[in-house]
RNA sequence: CGGGGCGUAGCGCAGUCCGGUUAGCGCACCUGCGUUGGGAGCAGGGGGCCGCAGGUUCGAAUCCUGCCGCCCCGACCA
C-alpha cells in the first residue's frame, strides 16, 4: 500500500477520499460543500471536456451562456421542476453589505438593500433558458435550436463528497428545442448514446444505456435516458442524463411555433447533462491501492520521463531526442528534471497521479540502447530499445486503454446477477454487490418496498432489455423484462 | 435534519481524564553535508491567539458555559 492511502479493503470512501487528495485533483475548501479544483484536477477535466465539446459540436450542437441567477418567478413556473429542485437551492435575497454599526471592522446585509424579487442561484437552466426561448422562436423555421452550455450549478445538498457530489459543482447542460415530438426523442437519445460513447471510449468505464422508472426520473421530464456505470465496491454511479421534456418548459413558459400550416404548436424540448461527478466515476472505475489509474486518452500527463538517477547530459539528450518524437506524434510528455527528488520518490508520486506509462533513462540501460518503461496499470516493468521507442508507445497507450476498459466489463459482468427470488435479491445486493437483473411490475409501490427493505434502486431499464415473460421478484406480478437494481451513490 | 467523531505548526497526531517550568512528536519546509536503478541519511534551523467568546483559579490546551467549524454514518440527491 502506498504512503497514506487507505486501502480499498479497509476503507473504500477514505481511500477514494484519499486519492482524490493525495494525488492533487482537489481539497475541501473554506465554504461547506464546495471543492477546489486543482491544476492537476481540472487539467483532466479540461481533457474530458474538450472531447464532450468536440462531440457535441460534431452532432450539430452550439455554446452559449446563460445568466448564473433565476428569478424566483421564472423559477417557479414549471411546476414540477421547480418542486424537485425547491429544497436545495440557494437564494440571493440582498444585493448590498454595510459596516455593523455595533461591530468595528464586520460587515452586515443591508436591511435597506432588500430584493424585490429573490434570485435563485441556478441549480439547472431549464427555466432561465427557456423563457429566452420563448422571445426566440416563431416559426418552424427556427428550429431546431440546439444550444450547449458549459457552467457552475449551485445544489444545496446534505452531505456533500468530492467531485462525486459537491454544492457547487462544474457542468455542461444541453438545451434543445424541436417541431416534433419524434425529432426531441430522437435528439435526447442521440445525446445519450454520445455521453455513453465518451465514457466508454475515453473514460474506457463501461456504462449501461437505459431509461429511467418514473420516481427516478428528471423533475419536468417525459422520459430520462441514463448512463449507469458500476463502481468498485459494487455500487452504481448514475454518470450521465439525457431527458426528453416533451411541451412541459414550452407550456410553463409559452413558447410556441408556427408550423408549415400556420398552425400554433408548443415548442418540443431536450436536455442533457454531464459533470465532474464524472470525475469521481473515473476514479473508481479504474484506481487502485497505490493510487489513481487514469487511462490514456484523458490523463493529463501520458508518458513521465525519469533521469536516474539525475539530469545530467548524456540524460538529458536521449530525453530530448525521445520527449520529440513523442511530441511529434501528439503525445503528452514530462520530463521531470527535479534535482532534489530521488528517483524512488518520483516513482512513487507518479504512480500516484495515474500517469500511464513512466520511463527511467539511465547510464546503465543507456549503454544498451534501452529504456525501463513501466506501466502504471498492470504495474508490469520492461526495458524498451530506443529505437522505435516512440511508435511502441502511441500502440502501447492504445493497449492501456483497451485493457482497462476491458478490465472494468469483466468486472461489472462478474458483478452482474439475474435473480429470480427476493431472498436471493437481498442476499446479492447485500453481500455481492453489484447489478442485479430481475423482473418487475412497473408499479412504483414495488420500487419503494424494495428501497425500503434493501437500499437499491431502480438504476434503468436497459435499453437492451429483452422482453420476456415473467414474474415481479417481489410482488410476483407478471412483468414484460428484466430492469437493474442496485445500490447506488 | 438525526447519530457519532474531531478542532493543538502546512499536513498527521500526542498531551486534556487527574490544571503547574519555555506545549511536544513524525512528515513537510529552510541551511549545509551528502546520497541517488523504488518514497535514503546526518547536523543545524524557522514556524503555535492549543477553533472562538465568556467564566472558575495564584495559575487553563487541560475544568465549566455558550457559540462556530469540519469530517464520518443515515434520510435526500447528479
Amino acid at each position: 500500500m502506498s504512503k497514506g492511502i487507505t486501502s480499498r479493503g479497509e476503507n473504500y470512501s477514505q481511500w477514494y477520499t484519499d486519492i482524490v487528495k493525495k494525488a492533487q485533483m482537489a481539497d475541501n475548501s473554506a465554504v461547506r460543500g464546495c471543492m477546489v479544483i486543482k491544476p492537476y484536477g481540472f487539467a483532466l477535466w479540461e481533457n474530458m471536456k474538450a472531447e464532450l465539446d468536440r462531440m457535441f459540436k460534431e452532432t450539430g450542437h452550439v455554446n452559449a451562456y446563460f445568466p448564473l441567477f433565476v428569478p424566483k418567478s421564472l423559477f417557479e413556473a414549471e411546476e414540477k421542476n421547480a418542486e424537485g429542485f425547491a429544497k436545495e437551492c440557494a437564494v440571493v435575497t440582498h444585493y448590498r453589505l454595510k459596516n455593523d454599526p455595533n461591530q468595528k471592522g464586520k460587515l452586515m446585509v443591508d436591511p435597506d438593500a432588500k430584493l424585490e424579487e429573490e434570485l435563485v442561484v441556478r441549480p439547472t437552466s431549464e427555466a432561465i433558458i427557456w423563457n429566452t426561448y420563448r422571445d426566440w422562436i416563431q416559426s418552424h423555421r427556427d428550429l431546431p435550436i440546439l444550444i450547449n452550455q458549459w457552467a457552475n450549478v449551485v445544489r444545496w445538498e446534505m452531505r456533500t463528497r468530492l467531485f462525486l457530489r459537491t454544492a457547487e459543482f462544474l457542468w455542461q447542460e444541453g438545451h434543445t428545442a424541436h417541431s416534433t415530438e419524434a425529432e426531441a426523442i430522437e435528439e435526447a437519445q442521440r445525446m445519450q448514446e454520445v455521453y455513453a460513447t465518451f465514457a466508454e471510449e475515453f473514460m474506457a468505464m463501461p456504462v449501461v444505456r437505459g431509461r429511467k422508472s418514473d420516481s427516478e426520473r428528471f423533475a419536468g421530464a417525459e422520459d430520462t435516458y441514463t448512463i449507469e456505470a458500476l463502481m468498485q465496491d459494487g455500487k452504481a454511479l448514475q454518470a450521465g442524463t439525457s431527458h426528453f421534456l416533451g411541451q412541459n418548459f414550452a407550456k410553463a413558459f409559452d413558447v410556441k411555433f408556427a408550423n408549415t400550416n400556420n398552425r400554433e404548436e408548443y415548442v418540443w424540448a431536450t436536455s442533457w447533462g454531464v459533470s465532474t461527478r464524472l470525475i469521481g466515476g473515473l476514479i473508481m472505475t479504474h484506481s487502485d491501492d497505490e493510487g489513481l489509474v487514469l487511462p490514456p486518452r484523458l490523463a493529463p500527463i501520458q508518458v513521465v520521463i525519469i533521469p536516474i538517477p539525475k539530469p545530467n547530459e548524456v540524460i538529458d539528450a536521449a530525453a530530448d531526442k525521445v520527449i520529440a518524437e513523442l511530441k511529434a506524434k501528439g503525445i503528452r510528455v514530462k520530463y521531470d528534471v527535479d534535482k532534489k527528488k530521488r528517483p524512488g520518490f518520483k516513482f512513487a508520486q507518479y504512480e500516484l497521479q495515474g500517469v500511464p506509462i513512466r520511463l527511467g533513462i539511465g547510464k546503465r540501460d543507456l549503454e544498451n540502447g534501452e529504456v525501463e518503461l513501466a506501466r502504471r496499470d498492470t504495474k508490469e516493468k520492461q526495458n524498451v530499445p530506443v529505437e522505435g521507442l516512440a511508435d511502441y508507445i502511441e500502440n502501447l497507450l492504445e493497449t492501456i486503454q483497451k485493457d482497462m476498459f476491458q478490465r472494468a466489463i469483466d468486472f461489472r459482468t462478474e458483478k452482474t446477477t439475474v435473480v429470480d427470488d427476493f431472498d436471493t435479491f437481498k442476499d446479492v445486493i447485500e453481500n455481492k454487490g453489484g447489478f442485479v437483473s430481475a423482473h418487475w411490475d412497473g408499479t412504483e409501490e414495488t420500487e419503494q418496498k424494495i428501497k425500503e427493505l434493501t437500499k437499491a434502486t431502480i438504476r434503468c431499464i436497459p435499453n437492451d432489455a429483452v422482453m420476456e415473460e415473467g414474474k415481479c421478484v417481489f410482488s410476483g406480478a407478471p412483468s414484460k423484462c428484466r430492469v437493474l437494481f442496485a445500490k447506488a451513490y
